[in-house]
DNA sequence: CTATTTTTGTTGCAAATGCAACAGTGTTAT
DNA sequence: ATAACACTGTTGCATTTGCAACAAAAATAG
């Protein structure tokens, strides 16, 4: 089975444009910056984030504001998805990025339509995939910031990318700025631990490659 | 609209007993501690966690384990759901309290069954809620542990609990021993954060009941 | 190729944090 | 009623961390 990256995978092009009719789909462009106003307006579309990044926000009353969800490709935003016990219109979606993104209506994805698309099954499939897949990825980050220390961290995510790519070696996926945004921590502290690691031999460091050496396990 | 909770919320009863057999649906106990074998082994099923508690766990090579994901009452569960680009068995749900789960046909879920139940698009669309409600959920915890000190991370977590609750007093949800844990930082250092926090007066404590006095805006 | 920007690597220092340990208070079980 | 247990509140101390600041290397743009 492979890994469902896209909502519109195993979905044939001829299937999609049938859908995209169906569903009275209609991509849209936004800058970097915009808001989605759609968003908040019709809340029987859901969103589709083709490219570039995106966050989720409540808007509190004193003007701050909380980002409740990163968005990312291949993700699937929407009201009719996000709705608490909280007001409409204390939400939005803002663009980080340039952004593409593909509307349709929500009622369409939940329901066979008139004509009885026999992709439905496919799509939803596909959603509830995105969305799953999004949570292992929210709970793998949360497992990595629970850790105490910035050591910890570093352990942890080398071991669940070491784990990912089945080997001890592996290839950061990022710069060493951006990991240490990503374990959130301070990036001159993280590089201290960083080296204080490869001077006991714990890891290897050689540019963007890391391999980790598993202390004994005590028992 | 309501806020769904329950997989089956605005399904009659009489539909849910109809869909338990459409469904080859099936309730089982696990105790504390043991490990849902259903899970690997019977990759079609999906499951629903009625009571208990339990957690999605990915199991390394060298017996360490990663915990991927935390499953309370009302999440959904299965391999269909979860699968990645790694091994099927390297991965369990393991029962961190006595559990109550229904399983039933993950196909089911994503198709109309033969008798054309006119409750499918519900489920699917309650599905689809109870996961994108447990996104926000866990980018939520995410953006209180990416704080880099426990004052700013007491802030944010009160913040959220304040918006709400839609005003700036409200009811801690659990102790402050369990906050420590949430907030994952020392028990003793988030008290004595807290003690100095109410000395300056940003916060009034009270038992369980706490108020938020923001600071003034800079502009 | 050169200029500019981003990333990496380092360090001193003050402040924050975790740890350990203990006492007091409240809660639950027997 | 009393024991057992969980939660709260506190403190000293060693360690870790964040911050600020700087230099060098690498990547990118013009």
């Amino acid at each position: 089975m492979e890994q469902v990256t896209n909502i519109f995978q195993n979905i044939t092009e001829q299937e999609c444009s049938q859908m995209m009719h169906c569903f009275q789909a209609a991509e849209k462009r936004y800058s970097a910056g915009s808001v989605i106003s759609t968003y908040s307006r019709d809340s029987q579309k859901i969103g589709i984030l083709r490219e570039g990044q995106a966050i989720l926000v409540r808007i509190h009353s004193d003007g701050r504001q909380t980002i409740l969800e990163d968005l990312h490709q291949g993700d699937i935003f929407g009201e009719a998805l996000t709705f608490e016990n909280f007001d409409i219109g204390t939400m939005q979606v803002v663009c980080t990025e340039n952004c593409r993104i593909l509307f349709f209506d929500y009622a369409c994805l939940i329901r066979r339509c008139q004509k009885a698309c026999t992709f439905h099954s496919q799509l939803v499939h596909n959603s509830l995939q995105i969305m799953s897949r999004k949570a292992v990825q929210l709970s793998e980050r949360l497992e990595i910031l629970s850790q105490r220390s910035i050591r910890e961290k570093l352990f942890c995510y080398f071991s669940i990318l070491a784990a990912r790519n089945g080997r001890e070696t592996f290839q950061l996926p990022f710069s060493f700025s951006s990991l240490a945004d990503y374990l959130a921590v301070d990036r001159s502290a993280m590089m201290r631990e960083l080296k204080k690691m490869k001077e006991e031999g714990t890891v290897e460091v050689e540019k963007r490659r890391i391999v980790t050496i598993y202390p004994r396990q005590p028992f």
